[in-house]
DNA sequence: TATTATACTGTATGTATATTCAGTATAATA
DNA sequence: TATTATACTGAATATACATACAGTATAATA
C-alpha cells in the first residue's frame, strides 16, 4: 500500500466520521461541505487517489458507493490473545513434523479457540477418518502430547509415515490404530520391533469451503 | 419496539446483507432485485413500515439513506469486520436467526479466517449432512447471502424450521434440498405455496473435541 | 361492518449524485 | 528539464434515486 498524504488522510477520516454518524457513506458534495471544498471534483480526485492507493473502494455508478477497506493492521484493540499457528502439510519421510519445509503457511487463530490448547494444524490426506467427519484437506488442530487414551484420535508416526487414527492399546506391547472408514483396515503395531511414535492428539478441526 | 412481520424481517435482513457485502445501504431498486419485487414502491412501503417500527432510520432526500438501528443505537455501515462472531444455536420458531435469544455465545475469530467472509456460526443438529463431514454439534460458518448455486451447502428456512442441506433448483418454482446421508430423504419445496427462505451459505466448519 | 395494516404492481418526476471536461497552481520525480 | 502527483475551482450532464400518486387484494382489527 502506497503512502497516504496528510490531506488524503483527512478526507479518509472525514468519510469514516460521516459513516459513523449517519450510517451510510457521503456523497462528493457531502465531503466538500465537511472539508470546505468548493468543487465536487476536489472530492472526486481525492477519492480516486484513495481508491488507487487501496484505502477505499468505489462502486461505479452507485450513489454513496464508497466503502472503507480494512486490510493490514487494525488499530482497534481487541482483547484476545491470538497466535500464529503453523499448518503442516505433507510430511516428508524422516524429517521432524514441524521442520520449516513441512510448513504450508502460518495462520492466525485465538489461542483459546478450542477448549484444549494446541500446537499446530495438520492438513489431512485421504479419507481414512471419514466416518468421524474428518475429510480430505481438513485442518486438524494437534496438541503435542504422549498422554493419549483408548478412543482418542491420535496423530501417530509409524516408521516414516504420519497418520491420523483412533488409538487403542490392548496390551503393553501392542497398539492398534483404527480408521473410521470401512474401506480401511486396522493397523496393528508391535512396539517391540516397530518404530512407533505418538506425535500428539486431535483436539479440533477446521474446514474451509 | 412493535412486532416485525416475516416479510418485513426478510427485507430488514436483505438490507443488512447488502450493507455487509457492499459497505453501503441499498437503494429501493436494489431491495426489489434482492426480494423479487417489481415496483420500487414495494420496497418503499416496507422501508416506511420498518422505520415506523423503529428498526431503521431513513434520511430524507438522501440516496441510500438507510441505517440500521440496533437497540436504539445506529449501526455503522461498513464492510469492517469485528472479530466477535455469534454462535446461533437452536433457532426458535418464527424468530429471526440472529435474534439475541438464539445466540449461544460470541466467539473470537479472525475475520479472514476462511477465504470467504462470514457472518455467524450455526451449531449443527442431527446427522443429515454426515457424508459431507458435517457432524452433530459442529459449528458451521455461515455467510448471509441469497446468491446460492446448485451444489452449494445452504442454510435454509422452510416455514419455521432451519436446516442445512445441499441446494438444487431444477425449476423456477421448485427447490430441492438434499441431505448427505442415505438415512434421510430429499426435501422438495414448491415455492408457490411454501414459505421458503435462504438464510445463507456454508463457507467453513469448526469442530471441537 | 368499516377501518386499518399488510403486501403488492405500475407510472411518473424532480432532484440528488457521479462523473467528465476545462482550467490554475505547486511540489516532487525522472 | 519535462513529467507526474497533488490540490484545488467551476461548469455541465446523464442518470441514479427517492418519493409521490393511482390502483388491486387480503387479512386483521374495532
Amino acid at each position: 500500500m502506497k503512502d497516504i498524504t496528510p490531506q488524503q488522510n483527512k478526507v479518509l477520516d472525514c468519510i469514516k466520521v460521516y459513516i459513523k454518524e449517519t450510517g451510510f457513506p457521503p456523497t462528493r458534495s457531502d465531503i466538500c461541505k465537511e472539508m470546505g471544498f468548493k468543487s465536487p471534483n476536489s472530492a472526486e480526485t481525492h477519492l480516486r487517489a484513495l481508491e488507487k492507493k487501496g484505502f477505499i473502494s468505489i462502486a461505479s455508478g452507485a450513489s454513496r458507493g464508497i466503502s472503507i477497506i480494512n486490510n493490514g493492521i487494525k488499530e482497534e484493540a481487541s482483547s484476545y490473545d491470538s497466535n500464529e499457528y503453523p499448518i503442516v502439510g505433507l510430511v516428508a519421510a524422516g524429517s521432524p513434523t514441524l521442520a520449516s519445509e513441512n510448513i504450508e503457511k502460518q495462520v492466525n487463530c485465538p489461542s483459546n479457540f478450542f477448549s484444549t490448547s494446541f500446537d499446530y494444524f495438520l492438513r489431512v490426506k485421504g479419507l481414512s477418518m471419514k466416518d468421524a467427519g474428518i475429510m480430505e484437506d481438513d485442518l486438524i488442530a494437534v496438541k503435542k502430547t504422549h498422554d493419549v487414551r483408548n478412543g482418542d484420535i491420535v496423530i501417530a508416526r509409524i516408521e516414516d509415515e504420519v497418520t491420523v487414527k483412533y488409538f487403542r492399546k490392548p496390551a503393553d506391547d501392542t497398539v492398534i490404530l483404527e480408521p473410521a472408514n470401512d474401506d480401511f483396515n486396522d493397523i496393528e503395531i508391535n512396539l517391540r520391533n516397530e518404530d512407533f511414535f505418538i506425535e500428539g492428539k486431535y483436539v479440533g478441526l477446521i474446514r474451509e469451503n
